[in-house]
DNA sequence: AGAGGTTCTCGGGCGC
DNA sequence: TGCGCCCGAGAACCTC
């Protein structure tokens, strides 16, 4: 499911839900997925009594700031959170359960339980997996032209999975890395260790400005996407590749392929889009 | 029936 | 030979 411009529209729309709530207790119905620390017990006893502060994000990453602790969630595919009435019937799939002292309910709801969620004692979470070694952020300024083309210089990947890689820089998904390389008139089978510098100059602006309307647009829904409020996003509608295989190219009228690029699939325009 | 928005682990291949 | 890196494949799970 979530991308980068899907996951701040969760932050966004889950402060506003959850924060200054307290934590009476927690339920874990798939255990599986807390993957820190080792026994839910654990888990279950640090978080009873917190109150979430703050929700922040790192990548896809969502991060829950208490007094104490930094509870850093991932979505993967399918992952939701939704705040509901404590007698509210529990949904399928519901697999945590954060139960407020004011009765109401953050639900996380994970169809292929892929989620994970990592519990942290505060300000130690970047110290180790998964938020070490995580690439910049695409807004930041740790981003520029010369980080990305220093990257790409050094691999021999194709650029499409070499941009899916959280290390080069955080918050790509299949959907924008499609989309970015599509206006950046990119194929996505190119080595990354080719590109002209005029090609990573246009590319980074692409990558920057895909991904910044997508957060502006509330995300993109394809299947399942809703943010914490329930509703859907907005970005599916300006989508040039992503899902639109067969269609005519929006800029040349030929008609778009699909193809695997890296075990995932991939949408692109194969006159645009030279290799 | 097979693919689906993600990322981790594993093992092969290559270069020192 | 051995080690380390890089990269691709497969796995985790459930729905349609």
């Amino acid at each position: 499911m979530p991308e980068l411009p899907e996951v701040e529209t969760v932050r966004r729309t889950l402060e506003v839900l959850a924060v200054g709530k307290e934590i009476d207790h927690v339920s874990v119905f798939w255990p599986k997925m807390i993957k820190r620390p080792n026994e839910v017990e654990q888990f279950n006893d640090a978080l009873r009594g917190q109150t979430i502060k703050e929700i922040g994000r790192r990548g896809k990453f969502l991060i829950f700031y208490t007094e104490d602790y930094s509870l850093v969630s991932h979505l993967r595919m399918e992952g939701k959170y939704g705040l509901f009435d404590a007698d509210e019937p529990v949904e399928k799939h519901t697999h945590v359960i954060f139960h407020f002292t004011d009765g109401k309910e953050l639900r996380y709801k994970d169809v292929r339980k892929f989620g994970t969620m990592h519990l942290y004692g505060k300000g130690t979470e970047f110290d180790t997996q998964p938020l070490a070694d995580l690439g910049p952020e695409p807004f930041s300024e740790d981003f520029s032209v010369e980080w990305l083309s220093d990257k790409l210089k050094k691999t021999n990947r194709k650029i499409k999975p070499a941009l899916l890689d959280q290390k080069i820089l955080v918050g790509l998904g299949n959907i924008y890395v499609d989309e970015a390389l599509f206006r950046a008139k990119i194929h996505p089978e190119r080595i990354a260790n080719s590109l002209s510098p005029e090609e990573e100059a246009v590319l980074y602006k692409e990558i920057v400005s895909t991904l910044s309307e997508a957060v502006e647009k509330g995300g993109s829904t394809i299947r399942s996407y809703v943010n914490s409020q329930g509703q859907i996003g907005m970005f599916q509608l300006q989508l040039y590749v992503y899902g639109c295989k067969n269609e005519p190219c929006k800029v040349c009228g030929t008609l778009l392929e699909k193809t695997v690029v890296g075990g995932r699939g991939t949408h692109y325009c194969p006159s645009c889009q030279n290799l």
